[in-house]
DNA sequence: TTTTGCATTGCAAATCATTTGCAAAGAAGC
DNA sequence: GCTTCTTTGCAAATGATTTGCAATGCAAAA
């Protein structure tokens, strides 16, 4: 939530490039790729620039603070972690992203990865679908 | 399984390279890229070209004759359709694939969409683990 | 505070995977 | 064997992302 402190606790510097990058992911609940949040940025701070956002991507990613994402055929997109793990259900007519979860799919997994003689590590779970037209 | 009638059905013409390409993936079964498979295309016909495994993939795709899948972090990988729908456990350390199948895990699937009022289209699953140790 | 040292930035150029323009070579139907 | 339309190899283009480098800016120490 507080971005300071997760930058700090990352032990990073607080710039002002990165806190307007944080701020926007806090802000704005959707799913922006970096060159989304590169031009919202942009509007606050016209000097930032995309190898920025790029780079500060990366390092809150190694650092756990943000989440990357790379939906089918399209540019990786990004949301601030923190919250509970979910999967994700993309529109594929508006690109929109619905999040959801499963605890029964999410054990479910564990029983098969188990079954083949695995440990999971990380999975990913994406939904494609449009929109049912309310008939 | 038959490629050229795969290819024939599709309208396409039969070329040395793909079939090349087709033989490959129907022995092999792996998963793997584009590189590797023009790789080992290449020791059977030392004149195709990296672009044609592109074409050729991006055309049976089209077509519904091969999968493609883009795992975390890596290259398209492919491999003949056909066979029936599974999903993917993949080993981080080898990148080795496994494929398996949960009915239980799609018919959830299947509900959490109508429940959130989407039709599912497509969807993937992948679960990224490492081999557990047999102590 | 001022100084100092290392992190971070912007820019341009590099990289990686993949696609595409084009002229030459090759299928397929006649 | 022609003719036509497809496919190929090559090189150059593309899109997303990363990186080298010199300049700038944090932040800890003085």
């Amino acid at each position: 939530m507080d971005y300071e402190t997760v930058l700090r606790a990352a032990g990073l510097r607080i710039t002002r490039q990165r806190r307007t990058i944080l701020a926007i992911l806090a802000e704005d609940d959707d799913h922006p790729d970096a060159l989304a949040l590169y031009r919202r940025a942009s509007r606050i701070d016209p000097s930032i620039s995309l190898s920025t956002v790029y780079r500060t991507m990366k390092v809150l990613e190694e650092k756990g603070a943000i989440q990357r994402h790379t939906f089918e055929g399209g540019p990786a997109r990004f949301e601030q972690a923190g919250g509970r793990h979910h999967d994700h259900l993309i529109d594929i007519e508006t690109g929109e992203v619905v999040e959801f979860r499963s605890d029964r799919i999410e054990r479910l997994q564990e029983m098969i990865a188990e079954e083949l003689g695995y440990e999971i590590v990380s999975h990913r779970l994406e939904l494609y679908g449009r929109r049912r037209k309310a008939d």
